[in-house]
Order: C-alpha cells, then structure tokens, then sequence
DNA sequence: TTGTATGCGTTATCAC
DNA sequence: GTGATAACGCATACAA
C-alpha cells in the first residue's frame, strides 16, 4: 500500500500537480470545480498531505519546540496545556523535550529541536544549569527564544515569569501581619534566578518590619519533601512561621512539626509556593501562591509566535504575571 | 545569516555534497580523513543537521506519536516518561497530541500525527469515545498502533494494560476479607474496557463471597471527586465500604463520609485506583492500587518499536502488567 | 573511496 | 486559471 500524494490525485484527474496543490491549499488562482474535484478525489483515494515536505519547501516547520525541567507535575504541565492552547490556535504544533533537571539532557533536547527545524522555542532551565551558553547556539541561527519561569538573565532574554521577588515579600508579610516574627525560609538553589528573588523578597519583608535577618533561618536545598522534613529539624523549637519556595519541602516541614507535636497553625504557621493540588489535601490544607501557570504558557507562547513573525520583538522584555497568595488553613487569620 | 547545509561544507572543502553526507553519517565507504576534515568543517561552521529533510528522503520521521487525553495527572505523565525513555534509547522522538478527553480533539490529534509522518502511534482513548473508526486510517495507510490503559477492543488491536478486572478482584476481596460485606462500586463510563473490567472484578469478588450485587451499590460517573462525593450521599448509611475506580472519586467520597461523622477506616474503609500522588496525602491517608504507570509506558513503546520494524507483530496481543494493591490508612488491617 | 544524478512530496516562479 | 520546472536539504543507486 503506497502512500498517496498530490501527483496520484492529478495523475487520476488528468490535470498537473500544481494546480492540486493550490487547490488543496485553497488558493484563489484555481476555479470552484476544480478545487471541488480535486478535494472530492483526495478524500476518495484517502490522501494525506505530507507536512514535512510541505515544510522543508516553506523553510518553517510550524512546531514551537518546549523544554522543561519534566512534563510531570502539576505547574509545567499546566503551562505545556496553556503553550498547546495558544500554538493549535494558531496552527503551531507543540514538541516537548524533557532535561529531567540535567544540563547534558537540555543541551541534547536543543540540538534536537534545532535538527528537527522548529520556528522557535520556549524553555525552563533545568536545576543543574548555570549559564545560557548552549542557548547561544539559538542565537546564532536567529531562533526565537522565550523564557519562561525559570528564565536566565542577560540582556537580550526575553522571559515571562511571576514577580518572585513580590510574591516572597506578600507572603511572608502576610506572615508578620498575622504576628509571626520567627518565621524560617526553605530557599531553592541560588543559582536559579527566582529562587534568589523568593528570597530577597522573603528578607525585604522582614526588614521592612524592622526584624533582623538570621542566617540560621535561611535554608537552601533542592526543595524536595525530604529536605523540608529534615532541614527544619535543627530550628524547630525557634521559629514561628515557615515560608518555603516550593509547597514539596512545605509539606515535609509541615509533617516533621507535626510529628513533634506542633500545632500547625497555632504554633507554626506555613505558607508553600506554587499551589499544587496536593496543598488541598494535606491537613491542614496549605496557604500557598498561585502562579496562574496556565496563563504563563499562553502568555510565553504569545510572545514566541511574535518573535517568529519578527526576531526583533520582545527582546529583552521580562514580563512579570500576576500571582496570588491563597490562605488556607496552615496560616492563621490576620490579627486585628 | 544563512542555514549551514552540507552543500555549504562540501563547496569550502571543494569536494562533493554527498561524500559530506556519508562522512557526517559515518559511513565505512569514506576515508576516516575525510571524516575528520568534514566533521571538523561541520563544527566550525556550526552545522545542524536538518532531519526533517533526511527524514523526507529516508520516509521514516523517527518520531512516534502519542495520543493522551492529558498530560497534566500524575498516570498520563508517567506513561509518558517511561514512553520517552525507551524511546530515546532508540534515537526516536516523541510527539504528544492530547484529546483532552475529546471525541473530535481525537481525531484531530491522529490527523496531525499521520500528516507529520510519525512511524506509530500510542494512543489512549477519550472519555467520548466510542468505538474505533477514526483509528482504522491507521490501519489502511499500515501505520502501526499499540494502545494502552484505555484501549478499544477489536480483533487486531495490539494494547498494553493492567489486568484490571483481577485488581479490582483483589480489593473488592481484600475488603471482604477484612470483614466488610456492604460494598459499593464508583464505577466509571461503561464505555471504557478498563472500567467495566474493573466493575466485573468487583462483581465476581462478592459473587465468590456468596454476597449479593446491588444495583444501588454501583454508581456510574465521569468519576471527578465532586461526583465521589455526590453520588455517595444516598447510600452512606448503608454501605461498610467504598471501592472506587479512581482515587479522585475515592477522596470526594472520603471528604463526604468525614463530614458526616464516619470513621475511616473504622466504620467504612475505602480503596481508590491509580495511585496518584495525593493518596499520600489525604487523612487518613488512601489505599489504592498501583498501575505501573512509567512500565506501562516503556512496555507500549518497546511494542510499538517491534511493530514499526514489523508491522505484523503482536497483532491482537494484549499485553497484562501487574499491578500492585497498596494498603494505607483507609482500611483495616485484615480480620483473623 | 569519491563524484554524479535522481528523488522524497511539496510549493513557488515562471510562462502560457 | 493552469502547466511546466525548479528547489527545499538530504541520502543513495550507480558510475568512475
């Protein structure tokens, strides 16, 4: 069984492949019958067009590649979902490459993508990436890039992101406004730039309220459940409030409090970050931010298909979404 | 700023663009020299390779499709991980197409694959759909499908599952053995292969106790947790437990029963499926039943890898992974 | 071992 | 409005 092409269809209609080509993509230099016939005869002998010739002929490829840290999780699956929704709408398809946190994995994922001729591409540095060398590459061939979450500065970046630095600092005041002074902060990696926001805005909070900063209060891990449940042991009795980057090492800190007979929130107070689904569940259910995840895909994407049209656009443009605190039982009411 | 091809290596090395192909592919018909001259070139001037094009040439994209209802969900990600492992292992590439539980969405998706050239296709079907049509495309043009977790009978259908009728076997007996003889079955849309499966395991499971199936006992729904925690108030004074074929419906039924003063596990224990993160979590935490999800996965791509080789192999083959029955807090230890 | 010629399926640029 | 022809970038059968 051969595979039918556009030189059957005007083989069988007595008529010259290019007229079928124009008739299948619409053109208006090709009479109604024609493109009737010709429709009619491509869906009896069961054609499929060949997007890969008709791309290497256009010179695009209309797929936007994406490179995430990995698919599973609740927040890069989500920003995936609002990348496909923007992409499909304007006729883009969407390639995912996984670095699964390693660096040697996302430089493979951007030859891939590269090699497989996407129209640009979007990316969330993985944990173990310090600089944007081999983003360099991108550059030099003029493929767009856009940034998004974990985005690496320099000048000609274009990114979308939440205000890390604002949501830190809402958060852990809310903290101090519900009267927490002790309050511990569960920092990610400095290497990655919003870890490092979340938390210079942790530590502009406290000083706006006059409370000093402690170093024994700042812990760095890679933020899994673990480290949470382990690094907040040594200063368990000495802290009021925990803020922690990510809602995994929230909820490990808040399972080793409870453990030990801390009363969460009366006691402790906690405030996670990223609103997984899981911060429902736990008992009590976890305060924590919103980053509109959705919202940061569709935004990314937007960005990434201007950048397509016109290399030009966007650079250097960092664009901070809206994200919201939400309060629910492992922080107490504010007090008044 | 130009795109390097091989021409461009083979013109600034005065020698012919095809000995540049078979250098950069390694062939054993050129001199390690050569090689080495154009692979040095090649990196000089910062050539990528353009698959697409070779993929044209060679008919064969090394790209294999995967159509999911969603990404997001801990079990679709994780297939999708084990999926791109093996897959990777080969030097293939993964596109993922998400029905988002949509009928249309579903053909739309497999349109888009057969069109991109993919060598094969997983797919798991939609809630809406019902029987196999669209995939018969596949089918005439021999492009091979493997299915799994929600797979379409059908005679030639290769599909990779767990045995879901022996799982819900094993809970529903697991709780009878523990002492519970008032049962009810959150079933899922009788459509799907898995979810009669799973409600005929159920059955036989009270049949081989000598304990009457009730109608009212077995509720049908789209299995969200709101519909756990619906659809489980008529009977929550009647039943000693709850099998659900889902940890989602499972949770909303747990939240109801708690809210209305029951104990869990001790007046009603409840088993979910699927084991999704948040099993972990609830209190008390949920016994559930583990699907294998990444070995599911690796095992659908290895088929389908077999089948793009030979398309006649494991046609009709029905591959039964093991699944695992978790035991947590939402039920008694056994009776003795 | 290397070069020549051709084609993968499509679209764009010419003529007519 | 339609047909002929070339080209996209690469790989391969064949010739040298």
């Amino acid at each position: 069984m051969q595979k039918i092409t556009i030189h059957d269809i005007a083989k069988s209609l007595k008529i010259d492949s290019s007229t079928v080509s124009r008739a299948l993509n619409d053109s208006d230099r090709v009479t109604a019958k024609t493109k009737e016939k010709v429709i009619q005869k491509a869906e009896e002998l069961g054609y499929r067009r060949n997007i890969l010739a008709a791309n290497l002929r256009k010179q695009q490829s209309m797929i936007i590649g994406v490179v995430v840290p990995k698919i599973s999780g609740n927040f890069f699956s989500n920003v995936i979902s609002g990348v496909e929704e923007v992409a499909s709408e304007n006729g883009y398809h969407v390639f995912i490459a996984q670095s699964l946190e390693e660096l040697e994995r996302e430089k493979k994922s951007l030859d891939n993508l590269v090699a497989y001729q996407v129209d640009g591409i979007l990316a969330s540095i993985s944990m173990e990436t310090k600089n944007g060398r081999h983003f360099s590459v991108l550059g030099r061939n003029k493929m767009p890039l856009v940034f998004f979450d974990r985005y690496l500065c320099g000048d000609e970046n274009t990114a979308v992101s939440i205000n890390d630095e604002e949501s830190a600092y809402n958060a852990t005041k809310h903290l101090i406004d519900s009267g927490c002074t002790k309050i511990a902060h569960l920092a990610g990696k400095q290497n990655i730039k919003i870890y490092t926001d979340r938390l210079n805005g942790y530590k502009r909070a406290l000083q706006e309220a006059n409370i000093d900063v402690l170093n024994q209060h700042i812990i760095t891990s890679p933020l899994l459940e673990n480290d949470g449940f382990q690094k907040i042991q040594p200063i368990a009795d000495k802290i009021d409030a925990v803020f922690s980057s990510n809602d995994h090492a929230a909820i490990g800190a808040m399972k080793y409090l409870k453990s030990i007979g801390k009363s969460i929130p009366n006691d402790i107070s906690i405030i996670g970050f990223s609103n997984e689904p899981i911060s429902e569940y736990t008992e009590p259910t976890l305060s924590t931010i919103d980053q509109s995840s959705i919202e940061m895909g569709r935004k990314a994407c937007q960005l990434l298909l201007d950048r397509i049209k016109n290399y030009e656009t966007h650079l250097n443009e960092k664009i901070m979404l809206p994200s919201s605190l939400i309060l629910r039982g492992s922080t107490k009411g504010l007090k008044n």
